[in-house]
Order: structure tokens, then sequence, then C-alpha cells
DNA sequence: GATGAATGAGCCTTCATTCAT
DNA sequence: TATGAATGAAGGCTCATTCAT
């Protein structure tokens, strides 16, 4: 039985990897991608049933585990007591901050193919994973607490998602910008900032406040 | 003298609206285009000397007509005088921003097709252009005060264009998503909150104040 | 009744000119005829019914005109008594050959047109004129002489064409190649005395003189 | 291994040779071409970057392949002693004129393609291929002779190159007509003479000798 | 007469994918 | 398994020509 020559793999993921990091999605070329590795056109489809599975295949392990992790975070957020829940804005600690931006830096590559070179569709598909597992520990928090922002209107399903979805695409900025780690720390740090005082404003009842 | 048939241009840019939309552009097909418009490619050609220019033309009005109406805005804020200046953390005015808001929803195909059917890289010339005149005003007025932000290093211009095109990204997250007027009105609204909260977190010398 | 405005055909002349010396025939555009012209592509079809027309109009009056200039040569040559033909070789006289390179200075640009842009098949229909011109000459001229080059089968009528042909292409290597007229008088009059030698290898009977 | 499906490359070229024989080159269509080969158009992209090369696969051979023959020639003229040379007119030995036409028969339908079917500017490139060998020899040999055609003016480096062209055109006259072998073997030798003599004329020094 | 919009065939080329070897 | 030849649809674009205005 023949066996896969090895290392031809890797070399075509790599080279994927670069013409896709090149010429984005739809301008990479499987012929190139071939040429580049030194190999076949055939030898990508028998790894690969088709382009978008390569391109899959670039990027599927990061994109899972960062949401993974994601979740992951969010669930130790969910067991926390109610008490300490209410008194905290944000649902990423700041230890379970540090490591979501450890596992960007980690997986950089991967995660600029996906902000920057998937085809379009790939990449807010991607961001919505993200969003709606935060919506979902956001939405189960509130109606788990006696905040009214949903109740009084404050704040609806989608409008979470749409205030999830800014602050992770704001977080993806330090890919898109190919930001150095520390700066990118400084960065989520300030945004994570911003968005607190934002879901204050959510959270807090100004009406009857005021 | 040879007329242009009357609503041949209309229509074929109607239906190039509907082609860039549904397929995006690289997928987009200016055969197709020219089909559903029950015309001819060369009469695209006749009116539009490429595929790009074609886009542009059903992108390019609203394109530069939100960036002028910042423009105005932000100079507005800049003739204010110094003490108002320092009062205010967001540079458009309520006023202000209702306007552009409107600007969007009255332009909201154009903006649908420059947020979620560009070529790469378009749309995010589209959202630097905004940043760039944001991020000018921004610096500008720090200069202009006795805020250390910058001094400090807690603002860089770099950290101050990614913060600004976090937001605009945001903004036009409107868009990608449909949002009704009203929703969006709402939307937007506590987005300026979330960035004045932000901006507030630089613009204040926490260090010293700790 | 709408007429002709005055200078168009000639601008568009003019301009056809130019366009079909840069890139040859099959290369030229009428589009960019009628717009270099300040013109339309309908006054071109007003006064010529396609591009081989429009072609035909820059050159076809110098190509009749060289044409009719070598018949009257040659004609003035056959009228010669029998004996003063017998004498010459070539059937142009020096004043002949000197009214025949001027003609083609005159023309100088019809003619480069002609040799360099014309297309595949134009250019040697035009030599072919001349040369069927000259060797009808020659062949009657040897026909009444007693010379028994064509008897002896050392000239077919195939074969004068040929070395005729090659006379008149060497001819217009001055118009392909520039050459400024005094250069190309001094060319040409060699070229004739090159012929007149390797005409008489075939009028002189070899064999039997050897 | 994928291997060429037998006879397809030949079954291209062969038609390939065709259609760009009865159209020439510009109006040639590689769609035909495939068509008629009961292939396709992308089978032509394997073996061929593009069009020129297409041709160029057709011709080229031949093209180099004479170049070089001319080239040995001329240089077995330049070996030969001094005095030799000095009693030949024609750098090409009879042998040699043999073996040059042979090699013109053997590839008729490739040198009928260069002379009547290649785009502007193939051909004459190809003839000045050969001219400029012919060239470098005979300057080569007035220069290491006493001979004045030089020195007087009676040749210019830029005549000699004209006179060359005459020749070698003159010689493809047999292609372009599509002479049989045996009429192409006397036309050929007889254009030596012609040119033999028209070169006496350039060589010796007619002034003086008046 | 003059215009240039409209046409649609046709151009060369690239592509992802299939499949015989 | 690995190859790359073969395919044919589709790409954007140019062109000479027609014809309504």
């Amino acid at each position: 039985m023949a066996k896969r020559v090895e290392g031809v793999t890797e070399k075509l993921l790599e080279c994927a990897r670069e013409e896709f990091l090149e010429k984005g999605y739809e301008n990479a070329s499987l012929r190139t991608i071939a040429q580049r590795a030194g190999s076949s056109k055939g030898a990508i489809y028998i790894r690969y049933p088709d382009k978008a599975s390569l391109f899959s295949a670039l990027v599927d392990e990061a994109a899972n585990g960062i949401a993974l992790l994601l979740k992951k975070i969010q669930e130790e957020f969910t067991e926390l007591p109610g008490e300490v829940q209410a008194d905290r804005v944000q649902q990423m600690s700041d230890e379970g901050i540090s490591i979501f931006i450890d596992y960007i830096y980690k997986h950089f590559v991967e995660f600029k193919l996906l902000c920057c070179s998937s085809e379009p569709g790939f990449y807010s598909n991607f961001i919505h994973r993200l969003v709606n597992i935060d919506v979902d520990t956001t939405m189960r928090f509130i109606g788990n607490s006696s905040n009214n922002a949903v109740s009084s209107g404050r704040l609806t399903p989608n409008f979470a998602h749409l205030l999830s979805e800014s602050f992770y695409t704001g977080m993806f900025e330090i890919v898109v910008h190919d930001m150095p780690r520390e700066e990118g720390d400084i960065y989520i740090r300030r945004l994570r900032k911003f968005f607190a005082a934002g879901w204050m404003t959510i959270l807090n009842d100004e009406e009857s406040a005021g």
C-alpha cells in the first residue's frame, strides 16, 4: 500500500498559507500552491476535497481552539457564585483574557488568514461563533440575576450580539494590524475597559437612577 | 447625436448592485449583470472602463459624502472654544451624530455594498478615510489642550488609529446586520457612550490619579 | 441638405495614417482613430464602408499612381525600335528610374503604410501589380526578339515573376528602412546594376556560349 | 505519472500550423485550433504559455537551425586562406548553398509560416539574424583585405545590411511562392550570380578604374 | 451629415476539478 | 499514492459594425 510521502502535507499547507496570505482566498491559485510546494494539484485533492477545505485545514484548528477556549472561560464565569458574577461586568477574568491573548499570538498567522484572506463570509462566521458563546453567557447571566436590562428593553439579544461582535472585531484588530504582542496586550486591555464602561450604561438602570 | 437609451444606465447599475450584493465583488460577473439588465457587455464598457469602475460608480458618492460629512462635523468641533472642547469627550455632537446616522440610512445599500461586497482592501480604505479624519481631529485637540495622554505614552497615533477604526467598524455593524433605523439609532448612541467611557480611561491620567 | 464638415475627412485620414503606422493594420482601432480625430466612428462609416476601405483610401492613390507610372515607363520602352531595346537590359531608362524614385519619395508615408502596416496579403498584391507590368513587358520584349532565354527554358514566366518581385521588394527597402533620399538614390541605382548583371546571365545563352 | 495523451501535441501543432497558415498570426484563433484538433484550449496552455509561444514552437527550430547553418558556412569561409577568400565574391560555397537550400526545403512549411503567417516584426527579426551573420563576415572579410570599398565610402554597414536583406528576402521567395525544389535550386543559384555581379560593382574600385 | 450607444461575437487566458496512468 | 494532462466554463475586455436619434 502506497504511503503518503512524509512532509508533503506540511509543505503543501505551508505554501497554501503563503499563497492565501499574499493573494486572498479568491485570487489564490491551487496550481501555484502545488508548484510552490514542488508537488502537484492532485496531491492537494488527495488530502482535501476542494479549495475551501484546504483553506479550512489551515485555519480550523485555531478557530475551533479559540472558540473552545472562550467557552471554557465563560463556563468558569458561569460557575461562579451569583454574587461574584454580579460584581463583574466583564465575563472574562484577567487571567482568562491573558490566556485568550496568548492563544491569538500563538496562532497569529492562522488568525491573520481568517481576518484578512478568507472568502467573504468565512471571517464573519468565525466571529459569530465567538459572539454566540459570549451572548449566551451574557443573556443567561442577566436572566439569572435581577437585572432589568432585558425586561426594560435596554438590551435585546440582537443588540447584545452586535455589541459583542464589535468587541471581538476590535480585538482582532491586533491581528489585522500586525500589532506586536506588548502593544496588543495594552490595546486589548483598554478595549475591555471600553466595553466594561459600555456595559455599565446598559446594565445600570439609568432611567430609574436618574 | 446618439443618445443613451433612457434607463439603461439605471438598469445596469441596479443589476450590478444586485449581482455584487449576491456574489461579492470577485464572484460577480459582468456578463451576468448585462444579461440581468437585458443589455450587453459592451453597454457596460461604454459607461465604465472596467469592473472596478462599475463598482465605484455604485459606491463612491456615498463614500465621499460621508467622509465630507464627517470632516464638516469635526471642523465644527475644532472651531469650538477650547473650554467647550475640553468638556466633551466625543467630537461628534448629538446633532452631528444624527446627521451622520441619517446619511448612512439614506445610502444604506451603498454602504452595504462597501461593507459586504467590495474587493478586499476597498472597504478598509473607506474606513481608513474616516479614521484619518477622526484621528487628525483627536490628535490636534489633545495637542492644543494640556492633556498628557500623548506625552505620557498612554496614547500613540497608531493606537488612536486602532481605537477609531474599532469605533467606525462598530458603527457599520448596523449596515452589516441590516438593522432597522430605530434600532440603529439606539445602537450607535450606545456605541458612543462605550467609546466615550473608553476615551476617559485614556484622557484621564490614571497613574498620577492613583 | 447637410454637408460634410470641411476638414473632417482630412483629419480622419491623417489620424488613421498615424494609427495604422503605429499599430499595423490588424491592431489599429477605428475607435481610436475617431477619437484622435476628435470625431466619431460613424463619421468614418459615412465615408468608408469598412476598415479595409479606410486603409485603401490612404494608400490606393499612391499604389495606383506608381503602377501607372511604371506602365508608362515600360510602354515608352516598348515603343523603342527593336534594336535599341535589344541593347538595353533594364527596361527603365535612367530618366524613368529617376521619375520612379521621385514618386516613391513624394508619397513616402503611403508606401510606408503599404510596406509595413498593411494586412497580410495587401502588400504582396501591390508588389504583384508592379511585377505583372514588368513581366509583361519583359516577356513581350523577349518574344519579339530572337533571344532564346524562354525557348531554352532559362526563363519561365514564373521565374521572371520572382526575379521581378525580388527587384521591387529590394527597391522598397528604402521605404522600410526610412532611407534618406540621397542614399536611396544610390541604393536603387546599384540595385539596378545588380539586376542588370543578373539579367545578363539569363539573356545570354551561356550554354552555347561556353 | 500523468502522461500526455499520445499524439495530442502533434495534432495541436498540426492544426495550429494550418490555422496560422490560413489566417495569419493575428487572425488565427486558439479556440479554433483546439477545436480542429478535437482538443481543448486548456490543452494548448499546458504545452505553451501563450499564443506567441505556440507559434514559436512551430517555427523556432527551423529558424535557429538555418541561422546556425549559415554561421557554420560563413565560418568555413572565414577560415579559408586570404588569397582564396579574395578570389571569391560569394561567401557561400557551391556546397554551402546546396546545404542551405536543402535545409529550407526540408523545413518548407516552417519557413512558409515565418514568411507568410508570422506577426509583424517576427519575420524581419528572423531575416535580420541571417543578415547580421552575413554582414559580419562581409565586413570582416573586407577589413582583412586591402579592398577600399569601405574606406572609399562605396560600402557602408547600413548599405551592406540592406543588400544582404534584399538577398535573403529574395531567397525566401522560393518559399513564399511554393516553388518546387528543382526550380528553387535554379532560382537561388541565379540569385547568387545576380548578387555576385552586384558585389563586383562595389568591391571593384570603379572610380580609379575609370 | 453626424453621433456614439448598442451589440454580441470573439479574443486570450485562468481556474478548479476530474481522472487515466 | 502521486502525477499532471485534460477539460470546459468562465473571466474581463476589445472590436468592427449597425442604427436610432
